[in-house]
DNA sequence: TATTGTTATACTCTATAACTATA
DNA sequence: TATAGTTATAGAGTATAACAATA
């Protein structure tokens, strides 16, 4: 168990959990979405560090699990974050061969990243781990959900536009 | 305009917003959770930096205005956070005088923040920047948005306890 | 001893700018 | 010149541990 995810948030560790909700933030979407979204984080974290595994991994993973070789600039157009932000990333995927890089021919500057068995096997690992947090979140939301996360891709969709 | 807002999420800025939300991840909460989040708050971020104000201070200032002269550990207690974290940020509203420090007479280790006129005038600034993205919010989810609320502090208290 | 506020330190996540090697 | 990946640097946000003063 790396000390990684054991970073995140004691207040959502431990038992003090604030239900003091300061009364200005009671009717607020904005602050109850940022300590939704920190608990869940917290809760994938360290679900995810008990499993030996970087949350930060899971996303990369997934990508390139579902999209197949892409250069690091795609994958970090598709993963929404700069490319520069995904070097370190790479680096210790690549340390642990969970991916494989691969000049490009055609372009020397380039060259194309995909995961290894043992890459897939353990973004597998993760999306299990995502999975059971996934399940809780559903079995929190209930009947909710669809409505939920239709609401949750409105505010994304308006608050990123003009 | 300082330049703390400008930092966050150009993905969530310019006009590349992916909705290439990859395939294993529209149907998952937590994803959905984690994008919302992070454009909203980047839009409030960026809507307080316009105004020269810091984002990061809106939730101590609020806090002080509701409850009143607070020890920063009381306040931290409050906000959520360690208390160590609240340290530089009330020296900053200490320098510009947004607070006042009263030592107490019954725990010489101790003392009370409050706020001055000027932090008051200020938390209200805020708040009005506050209010206006939560208009948009409002907007953005409708009906829904107490039932969004609702399901947003289920999972907050859910994920933070066992 | 225990607690208060502070400091020192560290770690995550993200970004921008500059550098390099190609194109 | 322009682009791809990398490096260097920065900053926000948060945490823990240790310290000095005080209880």
């Amino acid at each position: 168990m790396t000390k990684s995810a054991a970073k995140v948030s004691v207040s959502a560790r431990n038992g003090e959990t604030d239900d003091h909700v300061p009364a200005a933030f009671r009717d607020v979407i904005g602050y109850h979405l940022r300590v939704a979204q920190e608990a869940s984080f917290a809760a994938f974290s360290a679900a995810a560090d008990k499993a030996g595994l970087k949350p930060g991994w899971y996303t990369v993973l997934t990508v390139l699990a579902e999209t197949g070789p892409l250069t690091p600039t795609d994958l970090g157009r598709r993963c929404g974050r700069d490319r520069s932000t995904l070097t370190s990333t790479l680096k210790g995927l690549a340390s642990q061969q969970l991916i494989a890089r691969e000049r490009k021919p055609e372009d020397q500057r380039s060259y194309s990243v995909q995961l290894t068995a043992e890459g897939f096997r353990i973004q597998q690992q993760l999306r299990s781990v995502a999975r059971d947090h996934d399940r809780r979140l559903d079995e929190i939301a209930g009947r909710d959900k669809h409505l939920l996360i239709e609401v949750l891709a409105r505010i994304a969709k308006s608050m990123s536009g003009p």
